[in-house]
DNA sequence: CTGAAAGCGCTAACAG
DNA sequence: CTGTTAGCGCTTTCAG
């Protein structure tokens, strides 16, 4: 940290601390000489603002936090990116938050924008939230101005809120219709917890096309799972013990692909000739897995930018979203071997 | 931004600031009565000290950045999850910032951690980074207080800075040996930009196992490719297309695997019988892709722990690095059906 | 044990 | 066009 401040820069050019913050900012009060003058010096003597001191004088922090759960996921990776673009473009700086999928985390940082350290917050909610307090009290700060937030992706249901999602339910319907149209007729979808909105509506999507097909669905067609990948690769292969094996797997969310592959080829069971397989994915080896992964694949970048895009309008207008914009992008099914006529 | 400060709970309590500040960070010099008050009532009105005010005044901010090119790749994103765990648990406040690559970023970015914002900077170079003016000065800013800085995985040849790498050297000498031992005598690596040190030195690696093995090196055992993913397919192609073809193949990242798999796929060449295949990668899914890609895997989250770990050190020492720590974590050798007998 | 007062570095009225 | 002044909210001597 310079101790090259403001005041350092005034008394070397005899000028008054107010008349060098001015010329700095380029105001239209100061002449042209001065300006430069000052610039000149600033620039000699490696001057850099105080942010802090900034923040504090004028209330904005030029900072937003972005609360994710995990970021070594390929979803989350590309969504902050797209967020990080948009930010460093506007010139501001991202905090990065993650809960580990844990409600308590969540809520202890969710404390700590509540405070002047961000001008506004992305979130993506964790599996366990449900209680929604945190949220709304981060937005409706008691005798305070509330901090602006947009969710994306996991956005808890019933909330006013602002948010970037994709279209879970649509997206698993045509998944599964896919599926369906290339001959399977006993599918399984995989579940992590259901507690988390976007894999509900993915398996409504999923249910509601087998009801539209007169397909049965009972339990034995949602299989939960866990965190676990050895426990993962467990439950599949109980899935290939049953009296009648599934012929279509959705996979709910990229990490469940990996068991199903690896039991399938341990069990010597032919994707897609016994079995077709399709995951919600952004990863981008899906078309050189063996065989290639037919995909559900989400919006991440441009879910990221579109968020920060939306947070800013809402900063900048310091307003809490009145006309809650709730944006939804739709993803892609791409159809790879997985699915293919075996 | 609430509005209840440090002054409202005074004024409530008849109590002077400087008495609440005091029971707030419950120093010796308040009686245990006064702190009860003063704690109660500040949960109460959700009191939330400005951290801007605090930083100023204390010249700490608890933060720090992360300055690396690019988040959506699995070393970065591991990486980054370990800092984040680390500095979570050290109650500090994470900046990432993306360079995309791209030097003019870095150095502007480096300038902005130098004003306070931060009190220390992990950094990975990018590709471009030759020049290390700017990382040398943030080190030893002018008139004032060095910011601690700790490389990881990418770090400039000969700056005397602490930092965390891998063996990319021995790694890439072990991989190639592999080959070798699998029988190849016609290798070529695939390389990204020369001037980055780590792609260097597993180039240097691979170099000099050829010639250990007696094998001819010449520029037709590197191929230099791009980061544009239709290109490099090209480039790949080409390689097929020799009198001689290559029959084993040493990536010197991961997204070089891409194009060799879908080139050898397209072409029908197979792997592992036709052509061996290694890369670096950190690839959840290097097991199941078609065939199992064998793996050079850097330990990327603990690279990212040791590496805020080592900051945190210096941050907490208040002096740079004096005992410039530099720390070599290996990277494993996972040998899969991409370097099989075929 | 409690309080008064100075000041971190910057901004923004308001005067001149 | 330039300068004076009063803070932003918190921490930290130093007195009492």
């Amino acid at each position: 940290m310079s101790d090259v401040n403001i005041r350092a820069l005034a008394k070397a050019l005899n000028l008054s601390i107010s008349t060098v913050s001015k010329a700095l900012k380029d105001s239209y009060e100061i002449s042209t000489e001065t300006k430069q003058r000052v610039v000149a010096l600033a620039k000699e003597m490696h001057y850099n603002p105080n942010p802090y001191a900034s923040s504090l004088r004028r209330k904005k922090s030029n900072t937003i936090a972005v609360v994710i759960p995990e970021v070594a996921d390929s979803f989350f990776s590309l969504a902050l990116k797209g967020i990080e673009e948009v930010a460093q473009a506007k010139g501001y700086h991202v905090l990065l938050y993650l809960t580990y999928e844990q409600y308590e985390k969540e809520k202890k940082i969710l404390e700590e924008c509540k405070n002047g350290r961000v001008d506004g917050v992305l979130l993506s909610v964790t599996s366990e939230t449900v209680n929604t307090l945190h949220i709304t009290e981060l937005m409706d700060v008691s005798g305070g101005h509330p901090v602006p937030l947009v969710f994306f992706d996991r956005a808890p249901d019933g909330l006013q809120v602002a948010s970037i999602t994709t279209n879970d339910y649509e997206s698993s319907y045509q998944a599964t219709q896919h599926l369906y149209q290339q001959g399977c007729c006993n599918m399984v979808y995989l579940s992590v917890s259901k507690q988390l909105t976007i894999n509900y509506r993915r398996m409504e999507g999923f249910r509601d096309c087998l009801r539209h097909y007169g397909l049965p669905f009972t339990t034995h067609n949602i299989v939960d799972c866990s965190n676990d990948l050895a426990k993962n690769e467990l439950l599949v292969r109980k899935l290939f013990i049953r009296k009648h094996p599934p012929d279509g797997i959705v996979a709910g969310v990229e990490k469940l692909i990996a068991p199903v592959y690896t039991v399938c080829h341990a069990k010597a069971i032919a994707i897609p000739a016994a079995v077709k397989v399709v995951s919600f994915s952004n990863l981008p080896y899906a078309a050189i897995l063996n065989p290639a992964l037919t995909t559900v694949t989400q919006p991440a970048f441009e879910m990221g930018q579109q968020a920060a895009i939306l947070l800013f309008k809402a900063i900048e207008k310091k307003q809490s979203p009145g006309k809650m914009e709730n944006i939804v992008l739709p993803s892609s099914l791409y159809i790879r071997n997985s699915t293919g006529k075996g």
